[in-house]
DNA sequence: ACGTATTTGTTCGTATGTATC
DNA sequence: GGATACATACGAACAAATACG
C-alpha cells in the first residue's frame, strides 16, 4: 500500500473514530508531513483524496477542516421549499442571484411544452439553510402564464406566494430528473464547498391544476449536505 | 489565471467542440508538456482535473481518454433492470460478485421491517450495460420469505425469475432514497471509473403483493452514466 | 491600514516504481 | 525483454489567501 494511502486511511479513522471532531482543524500540512516522516507532497495528496471524498474540506490560507453530515428531503408532489425546512425546525431562506427575461431554448422549450423561442422568465436562486448554501436553483417560467413574474416574485418574496398573486394557486411537481457530476467554479463558489465536490442535479418540472407546466428547474445542490427519497 | 487551468480550459473546449471525440485518445503528457512548454506535473494537474470532473478517463500504461455520455433511467415501481434496458435496445447483464448469509444490522432491518439480528441472505451483483460497469449493488432479502435464495438465483440467472420461483410473482418497488458521493477505492476499480468522479448511490425497498419488504438494495453507480427520472 | 506570520496552492526538477503493449 | 505511459515520492522555491497584532 502506497505512503500517501496510509495516511489517507490513518487519518480517516481517526475522523470516523471522533478523535478529530466534526468542524475540527486538521494538523497543518508541514506537521503532517513530520508526523508520518514523508514530504509535504504525499501529505497533500491523502487530504486531496480525503477532500475528494467529502470528508474534510480544504481552504487557503486557513486550514483543512472535518465535515458535517447531510439533511435528508423527502420529495413529494406539493412539497414547498420553505415548508418543508420548517417542519425540520430548519431556517430557509432563498436569495435571487439574477433575475432575465429569456428565449426558450430547445430544452426549456421541450420541458414547459411551449414553441422554442418563446418569452420566458428566469430567476436563479442560491437556497441556504440554517445559514449553509445547499443549493444554486436555475428556474424559467413560461412569460404567457406568469406575466410579469420578475417584479411579482421580489415584491412577493417567495416563488409560491408570487405565483398564488399571478393566480395560480396551486401547482405540483410533475417529474423530478435526478443525477450527479462535479460543480463548476461558480458553482463550487456559490455552495461554499470544494470543487472536488460532487453536487446532485435536480430537474423539477411543475405543473399547474390542469396540467399546464409552469416552471422548469434546475437545482445544483451539494451532494454532501443532501438526500433525496422517492415514495411511489 | 494558472498555468495548469488554462491547459485544463483549452482540452475542455477542444473536447467539447469536438476537435477530440468520444473515446478518443490524448495526446501523452509528454506532448501536452511540449505543446503549452510548462512542466509535464502541470499538465498532470490539468489532465486530474479533467479526470474529477468526469471529462476525460485516466488509464495507466495506457493513455487518456474521452469519455463518452450517460444513458437515462425512467424510475417506476414496476421497472426491472434487464427488461429497461432490453427496451432500450441495449445489452444489460449481472454478474454475481458476493452472495452470503448475513444477519440484519439496524439499517437493513428497518429497511426490511425485521427484527435486528434477522437472518437475510445478502447479493452483490456488478451490473453491465453493452459491456460497461454501471452499478455495483448490494441486496439484502429477509430469509424467511425467500428461502434458499442463494441457490435459487444461480439457478435462475435473474432476481425476478428467482423471487417467482420462490412464489413472489409479483413485486413493487416502494421507495427510492438518492444521494451522491465519491466511490471507494474497490467500487471506482469495479465500476472502471476515476475515484475523483462522484456515484449515485440509489437505495431501493421492494415489496410484494401484500406490501411486505421482500428487498433492499444499495446500488452505487457511475454518475457519469446515468441520470434518473420520477414521475409522480 | 499595514506588515508579518501562517497555511495552503502552484510549479519546477528529479528519481524510481508499476502497468500495458 | 524492451519501450511506453502513468503513479508515487522526494526536495526546493515562490505565490496567494488568510489571520492577527
Amino acid at each position: 500500500m502506497t505512503a500517501w494511502r496510509q495516511i489517507h486511511d490513518t487519518l480517516e479513522r481517526e475522523i470516523q473514530t471522533g478523535r478529530l471532531a466534526d468542524g475540527a482543524q486538521l494538523p497543518v500540512e508541514a506537521e503532517l508531513a513530520a508526523r508520518f516522516g514523508v514530504n509535504r507532497h504525499t501529505v497533500r495528496r491523502a487530504i486531496s483524496a480525503l477532500a475528494t471524498r467529502g470528508i474534510v474540506s480544504v481552504e487557503q490560507g486557513r486550514g483543512t477542516f472535518v465535515r458535517q453530515s447531510p439533511i435528508h428531503w423527502h420529495v413529494d408532489k406539493r412539497m414547498r421549499f420553505t415548508e418543508m425546512h420548517a417542519q425540520a425546525n430548519r431556517k430557509a431562506t432563498r436569495r435571487l442571484l439574477r433575475a432575465a427575461e429569456v428565449a426558450a431554448d430547445a430544452a426549456i422549450a421541450d420541458a414547459l411544452e411551449l414553441k422554442p423561442g418563446s418569452h420566458c422568465y428566469y430567476l436563479e436562486t442560491l437556497e441556504e439553510v440554517d445559514g449553509t448554501p445547499l443549493s444554486v436553483a436555475s428556474r424559467f417560467f413560461p412569460g404567457r402564464l406568469v406575466p410579469n413574474l420578475i417584479d411579482v416574485y421580489i415584491a412577493a418574496g417567495t416563488i409560491t406566494a408570487a405565483l398564488e398573486r399571478l393566480g395560480i394557486a396551486d401547482y405540483q411537481r410533475r417529474s423530478t430528473a435526478v443525477s450527479a457530476r462535479l460543480p463548476s467554479a461558480e458553482e463550487a463558489a456559490l455552495l461554499l464547498q470544494p470543487r472536488e465536490q460532487p453536487v446532485l442535479v435536480i430537474e423539477t418540472v411543475n405543473v399547474d391544476k390542469a396540467g399546464r407546466p409552469i416552471e422548469y428547474g434546475i437545482a445544483r445542490s451539494a451532494a454532501a449536505r443532501l438526500k433525496l427519497t422517492f415514495d411511489m
